[in-house]
DNA sequence: AGTATTGTTGGTTATATTGTCATATGTTCA
DNA sequence: TGAACATATGACAATATAACCAACAATACT
């Protein structure tokens, strides 16, 4: 493994770790909807509006979403659409999980 | 949001985190070339014995992959293979960034 | 200019993750 | 049986993340 490799899953890493925590996956969701501005999100779940800022800008490092300022508000919106199909695996797995699951318990 | 739909972002957050290690998502793809037993890795990372057992114990509690012993060893193989698509658009999210990036040293 | 609105950033504390060492488990083979 | 090998697990220290609060910045409105 070359010292470039190292760098490329590294980076990598980086991506799936902004995904990775319930609220900023619920958010890239949210945006393949559609743009929103952080009040919007701020409004809906029961946190903090600086939390919520927080979680945008990493995901907005991670290049998974970009921000457009207008006006007083920012409008964050999904940069890579391709990570939804993405979740449908990710939907898969945890399928599996449950019916093994299932099948344990009978 | 239901408590439901909490549980299933709180899951789904599982699976991507366990991706979201550089070991863990090489490991990941090594497995998509056929299944690998634990001294198989060790050999080639520079990696305790024992970190590396976590790190598959990880991606196996996520659903990621399964294990089979056979002998004294123990064989890793993927359970999911549709997250390699994913890893595709991961790495096309690096090459946007790359390029804007570049963009601005110009 | 002054104030309310919308976001961002820094500090702090609580919690989670990672890697390493030591130890335990299970398998093979002499 | 017991030695050697392959792996898993528990404890621990170092580091990273997350959430909240307070302070700050930019825009819009009066």
């Amino acid at each position: 493994m070359t010292e470039n490799d190292k760098k490329l899953y590294e980076a990598k890493a980086k991506v799936l770790k902004a995904l990775a925590h319930p609220t900023r996956l619920w958010m890239t969701e949210q945006l393949s909807k559609g743009e929103k501005c952080v009040c919007e999100f701020a409004e809906v779940i029961q946190a903090d509006f600086s939390t919520v800022s927080k979680h945008l800008s990493i995901l907005k490092q991670a290049g998974v979403v970009e921000d457009e300022k207008r006006g007083k508000q920012v409008y964050y919106s999904l940069k890579v659409p391709c990570l939804l199909k993405f979740m449908d695996c990710i939907e898969s797995v945890i399928k599996m999980q449950a019916q093994a699951h299932a099948a344990l318990l009978q």
